[in-house]
DNA sequence: TTATAACCATACCGGTTGGTATGTGAGGCC
DNA sequence: GGCCTCACATACCAACCGGTATGGTTATAA
């Protein structure tokens, strides 16, 4: 077992964690989920360990295996209730009511690029760590990331297709393959990051997308 | 726990793990390194189990704690020996020996895709996997991840840059930018066809890097 | 006031984990 | 032959895991 993870959760200092505007009120239920995603974030989703995130929480196993009926379930709920929520308010809502696409995905990746903390860095994206991880273990896990990046995807495919109609962007790019290079470059520049614990490196990335997207735009 | 995975790794079938030329005769050692690494290639590191990885090979645990103290180091050793080796030899090898950056790239993407079996997209790269669940746990996998990644990068940025004095890439592009890129998005690509386990996305996201790198060219 | 269900705490269980202590047989060395 | 080291095999361990059985407390409805 490797040693303890030297990184200590502040919450408030993780992108990923703040609190969304309008969030209820933490019940026990939304508790144990807030402190399970962390668990999973940080150590997996097959490593997480019941016991420590009941520690993280002051309720105990009673609790919550009366609101979840097991662990796995407990992860499904992580995603679709913690996880699912977060990519669409930090990346698919923006997109949707914008108005250039390409200024719209810029925008989102700066702004990314800024609100990171050095711990954000250092844990990557919870979206593709837990799918990294759980795509080829468990189809439950599988499909419900995989519905999160297919909106995703859809989000991007429109912007870009309509800012086509308008002629903002080359009309022989595909938006399909565009879509994916932006998701896929998005969290590889994470992953990057992620594994160098380099600031300058995932800016170096995240300005390669930023060129690219300026490639495909019309002159 | 997560049901069984229902994939049976015939070892033929995956493209990472189809033996190299001139590969040793397999000893005592090797055969657990291997099989380690196809462990923790589904499982992950922290939920790979030495009694599994011990049944695959037929030896016992015994053996193991001969040749490997414990199994962190065991982990250590199968990025060093195996993954490492692999990478190098599928991917940064053939970019040194090139004499056009971008056909070489394009050569290899589109290689890979053409490789590629179904088992392989389920599975995803071993490299990334491993990066995203141990590099905020455990300081030694990260540096042993980081530095393949940073060899892989040099190797583009060499063949980018001496590419660029030969004129065949425009002059304005930052051959590291260019590394980030390539790199960040293959993996991205990859992970895209874990989830999705859709060839047809891999390809679309495939065919997209392979568009960027037409953009880059010298016109 | 009483019945009922929701909510949670405590204690416990069988199974699995990484790790270890000890035994054993083969081969080189003197 | 006697001896020592390497290369394993076997048996075992404490710790931890997810999960459950049970009991108690509180809110709600009758």
């Amino acid at each position: 077992m490797p040693e303890t993870p030297s990184i200590d959760l502040t919450e408030q200092d993780i992108y990923w964690w703040r609190p969304l505007e309008n969030e209820p009120e933490p019940d026990t239920r939304r508790s144990i989920l807030f402190a399970a995603y962390r668990e999973i974030h940080l150590n997996g989703f097959q490593s997480a360990s019941l016991t420590n995130i009941l520690a993280h929480t002051g309720v105990t196993k009673g609790a919550l295996y009366h609101h979840f009926p097991n662990k796995t379930e407990l992860g499904y709920a992580v995603i679709d209730e913690v996880i699912a929520e977060r990519i669409y308010h930090s990346f698919i809502e923006p997109l949707q009511q914008a108005d250039n696409a390409i200024d719209a995905l810029i925008g989102l990746i700066s702004q990314a690029g800024q609100a990171f903390t050095l711990r954000d860095i250092q844990l990557g994206c919870p979206l593709s760590t837990l799918a990294q991880e759980m795509a080829a273990i468990d189809e439950g896990f599988r499909l419900r990331l995989a519905k999160i990046y297919d909106t995703w995807h859809g989000a991007i495919v429109d912007a870009v297709s309509s800012a086509q109609h308008r002629g903002t962007i080359k009309a022989e790019v595909k938006p399909q393959q565009v879509a994916m290079m932006v998701v896929a470059t998005m969290e590889g520049c994470l992953s990057a990051g992620k594994i160098s614990q380099d600031l300058e490196q995932l800016m170096c990335c995240g300005e390669g997308l930023v060129h690219y997207l300026y490639l495909i735009q019309q002159q």
